[in-house]
RNA sequence: CGCGGGGUGGAGCAGUCUGGUAGCUCGUCGGGCUCAUAACCCGAAGGUCAUAGGUUCAAAUCCUGUCCCCGCAA
């Protein structure tokens, strides 16, 4: 099929390369423009284009799909279909009614729950036992769409937002391929979301890792881990950003105000919480790099009793 | 030129301001103690102090350029 893919982060890019290794003609990627990032303000490419640039396809960085001028540019490419993955724009009515069979899109979740920008993130946070993707019809509204097909997979205790985005990019993509050739000799199904059982999350904010140790250690544990690699859990010692990667729940209890460093040994740090321990695994203080407890006590003094604050 | 921290034996750090034989906590290896040990004791190996150049009798330390790593802000 003449397909038009619309992409931007990490996720879609196996999105692309399984339409490219399928044969389908990819005659175009969109993608977000260029953004000064980093130290230094350096351009840097998103993800997608880096790909589309080893294909030798064309890329379009508009930095809005729905101007007129764009819609008429795509109405003039003609594609079968529009592949949609992590894109970023909304599109309108007018290039989702394009192409013969519609704007497809890959969403990181088992609609209709966990519609939005960041459902991988939120169902690790959330403690979900089961994750997914869902190829569905785009329509107006924000995940909205007719869904033709889903697929899931067990979110293990130790997955991050990370690595469960990693197993989800990969199956999103095979879907998508098993799902193109339904569509194309009209065997695909198409079920409408039930709107009672529709959850929303929002994009996330780096806000949203500042630790609350008042919470469970459970729940702060998920979000450590929802929050890896992006945009990370973090605290303060003594002043100074304390980013946690890594923590494990200690099922105790001891008589200190939340945030509190109940035990400090050669290899290790336990932390009171709201309800139970967590100890730390892996941390990194501002300015350096990640590094394992033990390492982390080598170099920095640490005494017993210091509390964790929030940022 | 967005702001800032840092590159010192295998790991994490001190030492840099106030130049003058490289130190700490670990790890590794050997030996000892012990019923035993991740505990303790004794000993050993291992570093062109990121890199290039400059100042100096003398540079990890002062000056200049370069490379790399990291936090923040976007």
């Amino acid at each position: 099929m003449k397909v038009v893919f619309m992409g931007t982060p990490d996720f879609a890019v196996p999105t692309l390369v399984e339409l490219v290794n399928a044969g389908h003609d990819v005659v175009a990627v969109i993608t977000q423009p260029d953004k000064p990032k980093g130290r230094g303000n350096l351009m840097q490419f998103p993800p997608v284009k880096e790909k589309a640039l080893e294909y030798n396809i064309p890329i379009y960085q508009p930095t809005k799909v729905r101007a007129p001028e764009f819609v008429d540019f795509l109405t003039q490419i003609a594609p079968d279909i529009i592949v949609v993955a992590a894109f970023g724009q909304i599109l309108s009515k007018s290039i989702i009614d394009l192409p013969k069979y519609g704007c497809i899109n890959v969403h990181a979740s088992l609609l209709p729950r966990y519609r939005g920008a960041a459902p991988i993130q939120w169902a690790v946070i959330n403690g979900e036992e089961v994750a997914g993707v869902t190829i569905m019809h785009m329509d107006v509204g924000i995940d909205t769409g007719d869904m033709i097909s889903k697929a899931s997979v067990t979110v293990d205790k130790d997955d991050t937002g990370g690595s469960l985005q990693d197993k989800l990019s990969l199956i999103g993509s095979k879907l998508l391929i098993e799902t193109l050739p339904m569509l194309e000799n009209g065997t695909s199904n198409r079920t409408k979301q039930c709107e009672e059982d529709s959850t929303y999350f929002s994009m996330l904010r780096k806000e949203l890792g500042n630790i609350e140790w008042s919470k469970s250690a459970v729940e702060i544990e998920r979000l450590i881990r929802g929050l890896n690699p992006w945009p990370s859990a973090y605290t303060t010692i003594d002043g100074k950003t304390l980013k946690i990667w890594k923590a494990d729940v200690i099922d105790k209890d001891y008589d200190a105000e939340p945030g509190t460093l109940v035990e400090v040994e050669k290899d290790l740090i336990i932390v009171q919480t709201g309800n139970k321990c967590l100890a730390l695994i892996d941390l990194q203080l501002e300015g350096k790099k990640r590094m394992t407890v033990d390492s982390f006590l080598r170099g920095y003094k640490v005494n017993k009793y210091t509390i964790l604050r929030k940022a």
